[in-house]
DNA sequence: CCGCATCCCCAAAGATACTG
DNA sequence: CAGTATCTTTGGGGATGCGG
């Protein structure tokens, strides 16, 4: 994109992170590493070589950084850098924004259970400290974990968790927006391991 | 703007303050209504078109207002209402990651005292409460009250300041920046009133 | 399959001229 | 002053192709 030409941090932020996708990139990556189908999948609408560009303007503008993971499985990742992780305070703005005052929620409108995670991250002591969890939305898999300031959600699969449970879209959307309770999604979910746990998990995700 | 197509309130903020110069427009009204020429001053690079078509948009999503002030000089202003002015998280989460990380200064960059003094509105006990001054650069005018919570900067002639200061921008921009002192930018500034109240609004203008 | 690059097309932005 | 009209240029959406 053509640079505003203006000397303010408003602008020049704008200058790096104003391209469209830009920001929904970086929202992406807020649970960790991604792969570019990853990325693909979790931005519908967006074009191979858009994607591929801003890719690589934002590894160029030093946001986002590419990583080929060691052997057996040599998978290439992108994953946000300092600069990109210090840009969660705008995507959290933008979200309280949108929340309230964003475009109005289409019927059609695509949905990822990511989507409705990330804001529930650093989510004050919500579980017990060093408990681990995985869940599983339809083909997306979470750690979600009990840490002492909160919970943290990462994306990818959970190593020994307490529990592991699975629920569907509609499930995960119906518990995190208030209109059904941990214990109505808890009889169509799917668990594995505690109990106990899963039902901890199951409250923590559901709003206060 | 094509809409994202993602009920993700994220993406659903961007649907609407997403396009180019939107988030400008609004940085531009922060300081209180404007009218479309000086909008056309403080966004310098944008066309006229552009812009008339994103008030035109911003105005439909209800951002922002027009409004017709009454006779004898009957000027049209854009004014941000309830749900523009609470963009100013985003605007100013914007503001501190532009500043660490954004594009940096290029030496042709357009400049305007506004774009210095939005950040430091709001800023805690800088000025005795009830005071009133008027700040002048350039062909800029500002009226800086001190408040009980901090100060308030506004676009537009005081009312009975009790000092009036004129100085440069280069001055303004040494003094917001740390690189010359109040007592430095005195020398040079026009002051016009209360000496020890053009003193406080200097040394409210530096840096802590 | 994954990770792009290329191509075509259209919509939006840039630039400038002009008007009520 | 406050825009509209017009033209050019750029960037994004969508499809396809292609090497590893």
């Amino acid at each position: 994109m053509k640079s505003y030409g203006q000397r303010c941090p408003v602008s020049r932020a704008l200058d790096v992170v104003g391209d469209r996708w830009a920001l929904l990139v970086l929202r992406e990556l807020e649970l960790g590493p991604k792969r570019y189908t990853d990325l693909l999948d979790g931005l519908p609408g967006v074009g191979t070589n858009v994607l591929s560009a801003r890719l690589r303007d934002l590894e160029s503008a030093g946001i986002v950084t590419k990583r080929t993971l060691p052997p057996p499985t040599p998978v290439t990742v992108y994953e946000a850098t300092e600069a990109g992780r210090a840009l969660r305070p705008v995507l959290q703005a933008l979200r309280d924004w949108g929340e309230e005052y964003g475009r109005p929620i289409a019927h059609n409108d695509a949905i990822r259970a990511s989507w409705m995670l990330t804001p529930l991250a650093r989510r004050k002591g919500a579980l017990p400290s060093g408990r681990v969890y995985e869940l599983r939305v339809g083909d997306e898999v979470f750690e979600v974990r009990g840490a002492r300031d909160g919970l943290s959600i990462a994306g990818g699969q959970a190593d020994h968790p307490d529990a592991v449970v699975e629920l569907g879209l509609g499930d995960l959307h119906a518990l995190t927006s208030g209109s059904a309770t941990p214990r109505d999604v808890r009889r169509r979910a799917d668990i594995d391991g505690d109990d106990e746990a899963a039902d901890q998990l199951l409250r923590a995700l559901a709003p206060v």
